[in-house]
DNA sequence: AGGTAGCTTGTAAGCGCTTACAACCCATGA
DNA sequence: TCATGGGTTGTAAGCGCTTACAAGCTACCT
């Protein structure tokens, strides 16, 4: 069961500096109140031995892990794939290391990962979005456990958070639409169960068109999975009615690309005779033909905090209650102005 | 410094039981020889008491630490993302998380990241591809640690993978060219050093040119960073030569996204004017105006498969040296007879 | 009935580090 | 000169679990 080879422990250092064992964990730790001529013996003892700290007996003694649980719905998401990327690239100038999760979309799994994480011991937690089972408070809260929720713009003391408002955007863009003459409005959403971001989207969508004295009826509001085969099937399903909408709004990017493509591919050309927008701003959407109207989620950005906070947070901080960054609109050739026989 | 909150050990759980710690332990990790009634008395006080066992002691005094590292060049790239989200769902089935580090195709980075997952104490450890500092070696063997390298196919009994091999499918896509009436091709490789897996598609593709007699010549080779802009600049490159390719192989999908899209906008009608290959097969690329002829790279089943394989050497197993996975030619429409004019 | 093999359970010694506490040293000021 | 205080170092008690080893028990065999 053990790794035969006898490993050189803290111990040798200390002998082999002629120091205790206490003085080679300052060192380690760079402790307050340790002389230079001792901090370099003991470095020099380190070198000599090629000792390398033990990390599981470190996190027992200190009760710190030095890594963080991120819980995310999937990876298969690009925009999570480079949140987890800036978060991972910070996190390593703090010295902590990232323990990921997934649990597409399944709240009880993310509960389930969430115990999984807190009993290895990780030092904190981050979370997407607002959604989340009680118990994961409840957990959080009596293992007093630093934490941070992410991608939303809930007001709520109990979870905070750094993030951006999906409502308003998505207000806007609807608004934009709106504007250049749009008066049949479709949205294509992500289910909404569990995932406060999309039911966010789809509220701002809703907002603008009710504000405009107009409403969403169900038949155009089409729901489907994750990925661009289903945007795509869902366009048919919106141009198929017997009046089809001049505008559609997509929940993320990737639906967009699908209505993007089955267009194309019917033969509706963008933006001519339907306008079409996304949300997120995958590194892709510019480049589409033509280039998407959409959203630019500060994925990054939101890595980088989030990893910036927590850090000072299990340094004993108290964690703004929330943060918001910008979500702005990216407005390219994707839409433009109600067909004229419209 | 201490959590204030006494949680419930170990001990309470044996003394609510009426039992040894040995016994609860016993339960705890499914040991044989443990009578049915004991184990009873023991969960029932687990569950009156709620307790949960501390991960960090149970690593120190198990020398497991229930999670293994990966390291890959980035999550950026939703090839990887993919592989590492199927990774984490399969190792989630064997009770075994996941613990990530990127280090952006720097090998002195992977090194270093290599060392700090080790400290941390990771039981396992899987790699992409098969560059690395000779160090790494040294470190997985000194510890004992249990390893794989994926994403490659060299046979090499120091280093067991889980791959595919990158040359082959290469050769073809150029060789599919060269049936194709092509002569003039050209080559969008992103950066090969400390990168196997972009040299072995690269010298696939010197392959299959070299076996029809011609080569391929600097000019034609370019070199860029990862994105589409980047592959569109160097259709730009290429394009402005002289004698400009009737194809162009790319090294990647997301290179050959960004000269598709360049083409369009250069109203370089493909693949009438000009053929283009990539490799990965995004989920994006039979999407694509028109559908990308690619190379499907199997990252979901590398994932599982390293999960499996990676748990079974923990446990004790020999893992095979070698096993490839298929990576099939994607033949789709951005290919076609070379120009009449050539 | 006594011996023995094979389970089941308990005892207690770690696993390798951190850190509270105490001891010590030296410079400073009275 | 001696008390005082602050910085430096050492001692040793854990951190909460696993597991080698030994002991106890049952059942079966002779």
């Amino acid at each position: 069961m053990s790794k035969q080879i006898s490993r050189t422990l803290l111990q040798d250092v200390a002998l082999e500096a002629g120091v205790s064992t206490a003085s080679v964990s300052r060192v380690l730790n760079r402790a307050p109140h340790v002389s230079e001529r001792l901090r370099r013996r003991v470095e020099a003892a380190i070198d000599q031995l090629g000792y390398v700290p033990d990390g599981t007996a470190r996190a027992l003694a200190s009760r710190r892990i030095g890594a963080i649980g991120a819980l995310v719905p999937t990876l298969d998401n690009p925009i999570f794939g480079a949140m987890i990327d800036s978060l991972e690239q910070r996190l390593k100038r703090h010295d902590c290391r990232l323990l990921i999760a997934t649990y597409r979309y399944d709240l009880d799994d993310e509960l389930q990962a969430l115990r999984t994480l807190v009993q290895q011991g990780v030092d904190g937690v981050v979370l997407i979005g607002h959604d989340h089972r009680p118990a994961v408070k409840t957990l959080l809260e009596r293992r007093q456990l630093p934490f941070l929720t992410s991608w939303h713009a809930k007001d709520d003391p109990k979870w905070p958070c750094i993030g951006f408002d999906n409502t308003a955007p998505a207000c806007h863009l609807a608004h934009h639409l709106l504007m250049l003459g749009h008066r049949r409005l479709a949205v294509i959403t992500a289910p909404t169960d569990g995932n406060d971001r999309a039911r966010a989207r789809l509220e701002g969508f809703r907002q603008a068109i009710a504000a405009a004295g107009r409403d969403l009826p169900p038949e155009y509001t089409v729901t489907v999975n994750y990925g661009i085969a289903e945007g795509a099937q869902a366009f048919e399903t919106l141009m198929g009615l017997e009046e089809p909408p001049t505008a559609i709004l997509c929940g993320n990017d990737t639906l967009a690309f699908g209505v993007l493509l089955a267009a194309q591919r019917a033969g509706v050309s963008i933006p001519e005779e339907l306008s079409v927008t996304g949300f997120d701003d995958l590194p892709q959407a510019r480049f589409m033909s033509p280039p998407l109207t959409t959203v630019a989620v500060p994925a990054n950005e939101i890595g980088r905090q989030v990893a910036d906070t927590l850090i000072a947070s299990i340094g004993g901080d108290t964690p703004p209650h929330r943060r918001l960054l910008e979500a702005p609109l990216v407005l390219r050739q994707s839409t433009g102005p109600v067909p004229a026989a419209d």
